[in-house]
DNA sequence: TCAATCACG
DNA sequence: ACGTACGTGATTGAC
């Protein structure tokens, strides 16, 4: 890379008469009341500049808000890696960084969802260079970390600079990679739109309500006390159950319980649920062992660790959602994961009580869409017998279930409907008749009777499962509604269980992936629809197929028709009914 | 740092 | 003969 020039300050006028700039934004850490020590621009290649900012936070915020016009530039392209962070922080200031806007770690997720999107990564791959490790500056993480307030000027200049630099230099690397995937339109019309909507539920957060977990925390500690002596006593011995090599050890040699189940890759016996529970009659120990696991679960992972997530400074928990982590299109969700918790179980549930409005004024509302994956299976292969179903709004599984064991939909049994929504599920990820047979407890010719039944009534399923290994065979990837692409490196390969595994993730990731694709357009509909309308209510989360928000009780009727409309016609024109359910109460729990 | 396990869609 | 259902993130123990 050609040398950087480093001056001191620009000014904003500088950067108002750029078409496009990068920006970059330091800070004092990365833990959540992290504050601005600096920003950088650049506006031509091999040329950047660094605004240190003060301390005092009022100091600071006169600084950033200096370029406040630049950033907000209706003409100019704001250019960020991993945009969304640095327009996180900027709300805390009260910028609203405007459209358009431009991430080169987004465009590169969007070009190919697998590889490495880290900017160190890209510039060494696409411009050669290797950028200062932020180690050399602050030192390797541990206590004797600085913060980058403690790094000296010209130094702090130099890296964040380069950063910013870098990242102008990687825009048009990343256009021509886009372009090549013709990925265009999924950026500038998902994508891209995606991160003002994230940005704003990152920054809103979500109330919890802490003494409640407090409560709930020590009622599971006092069960778990009784559970754990109980196991001591059974076993006749006292070993850490949390170990699965201890337990493991104590079940099945120590006690001897006789055992089926195959080993892990390191030798050990498997301690897994899956393994576990058949043995629930051969000894009471067993029912323990399940308790336990379930309520340490519950309680290192929920109970006491979201009360500690909570923001000091904003009294509500904000999650980060991944834009570029899933293969398939989907978000993700971290620190804490706001997308897994539990619901399942009654003890688990419990915890969704934790998840309450922002005060008095307003209510949990969730909209989730139903059978959102079978009725896109539906719409992509245009199977007859499935589409018919949904258009006469039948149960899907009692309707697959009485087509595939050749009864009338009234004269379905329970077991029937149980066998076929397993055999739909697993229908959208590739899964064996070996595999169904294990989750339904059958033989293998009864799964396989059973699949070759539903392939026999469903055949449009059939030929979209075949015709997608053959797209993938010969593109080298696979495409949802909207044209995400998903590449399949190893859709050729010579290994048979290599090639399987591709195989199943061609056909699971065009039915993931374009749900994806569907809430990600209902969100920002909503998103733009509520911000046009000056709402009060906000969107909080996202839950794969969910949208959770905070009802302002004087919006009830506007925001459920808002958003029932905007999730059904996200994409138009489909030749399935989309249904949407939806549900109000004082916490997460109730608004199911 | 990895392996095992389990929470969700 | 082989392995056998997709996509995530957090916690704990073991090395």
């Amino acid at each position: 890379m050609s040398k950087r020039k480093r001056t001191g300050q620009p000014s904003c006028k500088k950067l108002l008469k750029a078409n496009e700039f990068a920006w970059d934004t330091e800070t004092t850490g990365l833990e959540d009341t992290m504050e601005i020590v600096g920003l950088s621009f650049a506006m031509k290649a091999g040329e950047a500049y660094y605004v240190p900012c003060p301390q005092d936070f009022k100091e600071a915020k006169k600084i950033v808000k200096e370029f406040e016009p630049a950033l907000t530039h209706p003409k100019a392209i704001k250019v960020g890696h991993n945009i969304k962070f640095d327009m996180k922080l900027l709300r805390n200031y009260d910028v609203i960084v405007a459209d358009p806007i431009y991430d080169t770690m987004v465009a590169h997720y969007v070009a190919d969802t697998h590889i490495r999107h880290k900017m160190d990564v890209m510039a060494e791959a696409y411009l050669g260079y290797t950028p200062v490790p932020i180690e050399e500056l602050i030192g390797k993480r541990g206590k004797n970390q600085l913060s980058m307030q403690d790094v000296d000027l010209e130094q702090i200049t130099e890296y964040a600079a380069e950063d910013a630099d870098i990242t102008l230099q990687l825009k048009p690397i990343t256009d021509k990679l886009v372009s090549e995937v013709e990925g265009e339109s999924l950026l500038q019309t998902i994508e891209f739109p995606l991160i003002h909507v994230l940005t704003a539920m990152e920054h809103e957060g979500i109330n919890l309500d802490v003494p409640f977990l407090t409560d709930y925390s020590e009622v599971l500690l006092k069960d778990l006390v009784k559970i754990k002596s109980k196991i001591y006593k059974l076993s006749g011995v006292e070993f850490n159950i949390d170990s699965p090599k201890q337990l493991g050890d104590i079940l099945f040699e120590h006690m001897k319980i006789p055992y089926e189940g195959g080993k892990t890759k390191t030798g050990q016996y498997k301690t897994s649920e899956d393994v576990l529970s058949p043995l629930s009659d051969k000894h009471e120990i067993v029912d323990h062992i399940l308790n336990y696991r379930e309520l340490t679960k519950l309680k290192s992972t929920y109970v006491d660790a979201l009360p500690a997530l909570v923001n000091p400074n904003t009294g509500r928990v904000h999650t980060t959602f991944g834009q570029t982590i899933a293969a398939t299109g989907r978000l993700a969700s971290n620190n804490p994961n706001l997308q897994n918790i539990p619901i399942r179980t009654d003890r688990g549930r419990e915890i969704r009580k934790a998840f309450i409005p922002r005060d008095e004024n307003f209510l949990i509302f969730s909209a989730d869409y139903s059978q959102i994956e079978l009725r896109i299976i539906a719409a992509i292969t245009q199977d007859e017998g499935m589409l018919e179903a949904f258009k006469r709004g039948e149960d899907i599984h009692a309707s697959t279930a009485s087509k595939v064991f050749g009864v009338p939909l009234k004269d379905v049994t329970s077991e029937m409907r149980r066998r076929a929504k397993a055999v739909n599920f697993g229908l959208a990820y590739g899964q064996s008749a070996f595999g169904l047979a294990q989750n339904l407890g059958i033989s293998r010719s009864e799964s396989k009777e059973i699949i070759d039944n539903y392939f026999a009534q469903f055949p449009g399923i059939k030929k979209y499962m075949t015709e997608t290994i053959e797209f993938a065979q010969q593109h080298g990837y696979i495409e949802t509604i909207m044209k995400r692409r998903r590449y399949l490196r190893d859709i050729n390969s010579k290994n048979p269980v290599v090639r399987a595994q591709a195989e199943r993730n061609a056909i699971n990731s065009p039915i993931q992936g374009s749900a994806a694709d569907m809430i990600k357009l209902a969100m920002i509909n909503v998103h733009n629809e509520m911000l046009k309308k000056k709402m009060k209510s906000r969107m909080l989360l996202q839950v794969h197929d969910e949208l959770v928000f905070d009802l302002h009780k004087s919006e009830e009727n506007t925001l459920k028709d808002l958003v029932e409309e905007k999730m059904k016609t996200a994409i138009p024109g489909l030749p399935v009914p989309i249904e949407v359910g939806m549900g109000v109460g004082i916490n997460w729990l109730e608004a199911h």
